[in-house]
DNA sequence: TACCGTGGTGATAGCCCTCTTACATTGACA
DNA sequence: TGTCAATGTAAGAGGGCTATCACCACGGTA
C-alpha cells in the first residue's frame, strides 16, 4: 500500500475534486454513521457512495465487495468499543466489580450512538472472509473483556476458576447486548420503564452488577 | 370473516387446486417458518408466497401490505412464545426462581427453533399499526413474565416493590434476548464456550438465576 | 342455468441493490 | 512533456422486492 500523496481534500481549491483523496477511510466512516442510523440490515454500499457524493462505484477500487466494506467497518467497531470499554472501567474508579459492570453500560452507549455492536463485529457472513484486522480487533474486545471479569470474581491471580470466568463474561456480554437492541428495538417503551439510552445504560449496568452480586433485596424506588 | 367452504386442500382430487382454501393460517404459519431461517431482515412477502407454491400476488388478497403480515406473525409468535414459557415454568417445579429463570431457557430455545423473538413481537416498525391482536398477545406475554418476576421476588403477596420486579424482568427479558441473538449470530462459537441452543439456553437460565441470587462462588466445571 | 363474490393468476411498473465494463481524470515521475 | 498507475465516472446487466392491475376459476345461490 502506497503512501497517500496528498492527504488535505478540503485544500485551496474549489470544490470537490475528481480524486476524493480518502476515499477509503471515509467509506469506512461514513458506513459507520450509516450503521447507527439504520442498522445492519438497511446498509447498503451504494448508500455509503451516495451520502459521500461519489459514484456508486467508486467503494468498489476500495473494496472488493459489500463483505469486505462490512468487515473493515466491523473491526473499525471493534477498536473504537475496546478504547470506550477500558474508558468506562477506567472512570469507574477501583472497585473490580464496578469496573466490570460498568462496560456493559458503556456498550449500550456505544450502540446507541454507533449503531455497532457484538452483531455486526461478529456477524456470521463476515467469518468466511478471515480478515486479520477484524480477528485481531474482535480478539482483543473480548480479552479485554475476559480480564475484567476475572478481576470481577477476584481469580485475577492464580488459575482459580477459569470457567467461571468465561461464564460470568458471557452472561455480561449477552446481557448488555441484550439490552442495547431492545433499546433500539423499542421494548422499553412498551413496558413502561425509564426512557432514553442513559436509563437503558444504567440497567444495564446494574444487571451486571446483579451478575456478580444478585439482585439487591431493597432495590425499590 | 366467513366459514371456509371446503377446507381440505389435500383431498381426494388431483393435485393443487386453484384456491388454496387456507392461505392466510399458511401464509403466518410459512411466514414464520421462514423467519426461522433467515432472520426479519431477509423476510420477504415474495419469497414466502414462492414456497407456498402461490403467485406473489396472492398475499394482498389477506394482507394489505408486508407489515400487516408481519403482525399477523408476530401475534402469532407472541402466543406460540407465551404458551412455550407457561410450559418451561410448570416443568421447572415449585421453586419461584427455577421457574422464573427456566423461562430464559425457554426463550433461547424458541428463538432458535422458530427465529421470532421480542425484536419481531415488538418490532419498532409494527408499532403505527395498531394491531389488536398484537398489542395484546405482547401485554399477555410480559404480564406473565412479569409474574414469575415478582414471584421469584417473593413479592407476589402485597405491594412490596413493583420497581424491583420490573427491574428483574427487563435484565431477565435483556439477558435472554441476548443470549439468543448471540448465538444466533455466532459469537459463542468464537468465544469459545459449549455449543449448540441446549448450551446457550442453560447458559441463559443460569444467568437468569444469577440476577436474582448473584454469582455462584464455585461455578467452575 | 346465470350470475356473483372470493380468492386465485400473469404481467408489469417502479424502485433499490450489487457488481462489471469501458472510459475519464489526475498526480507522480522519468 | 509524455506516460502510467491509481482512482474516479457513467452506464448498464442482472437480480430482488413491493404493490397494483386486469383478468380468470370456482363455489354458492337465486
Amino acid at each position: 500500500m502506497p503512501e497517500h500523496p496528498r492527504p488535505e481534500p478540503s485544500g485551496g481549491g474549489r470544490g470537490r475534486r475528481y480524486h476524493h483523496g480518502e476515499l477509503r477511510a471515509a467509506l469506512i466512516e461514513t458506513s459507520f454513521d450509516l450503521l447507527a442510523e439504520s442498522g445492519p440490515a438497511a446498509f447498503s454500499v451504494a448508500q455509503v457512495a451516495r451520502r459521500l457524493g461519489v459514484s456508486t462505484a467508486a467503494p468498489y477500487r476500495h473494496f472488493p465487495d459489500r463483505d469486505h466494506l462490512m468487515a473493515a467497518v466491523a473491526a473499525r467497531a471493534a477498536g473504537e468499543l475496546a478504547g470506550r470499554l477500558r474508558q468506562a472501567a477506567q472512570d469507574a474508579g477501583p472497585d473490580p466489580v464496578e469496573r466490570f459492570a460498568a462496560t456493559a453500560g458503556a456498550y449500550v452507549r456505544f450502540v446507541g450512538a454507533r449503531g455497532a455492536g457484538f452483531d455486526v463485529i461478529f456477524a456470521r457472513d463476515l467469518e468466511p472472509l478471515q480478515d486479520r484486522d477484524l480477528a485481531e480487533a474482535g480478539r482483543a474486545l473480548m480479552d479485554l473483556l475476559l480480564d475484567l471479569a476475572r478481576q470481577a470474581l477476584g481469580t485475577g491471580l492464580g488459575t482459580d476458576s477459569p470457567q467461571a470466568a468465561l461464564t460470568l463474561l458471557e452472561q455480561h456480554v449477552t446481557a448488555a447486548h441484550g439490552y442495547a437492541t431492545l433499546h433500539s428495538g423499542g421494548l422499553f417503551s412498551r413496558v413502561g420503564s425509564r426512557e432514553g439510552i442513559d436509563g437503558t445504560a444504567d440497567l444495564a449496568t446494574a444487571a451486571s452488577r446483579a451478575l456478580v452480586r444478585g439482585a439487591p433485596a431493597d432495590s425499590g424506588g
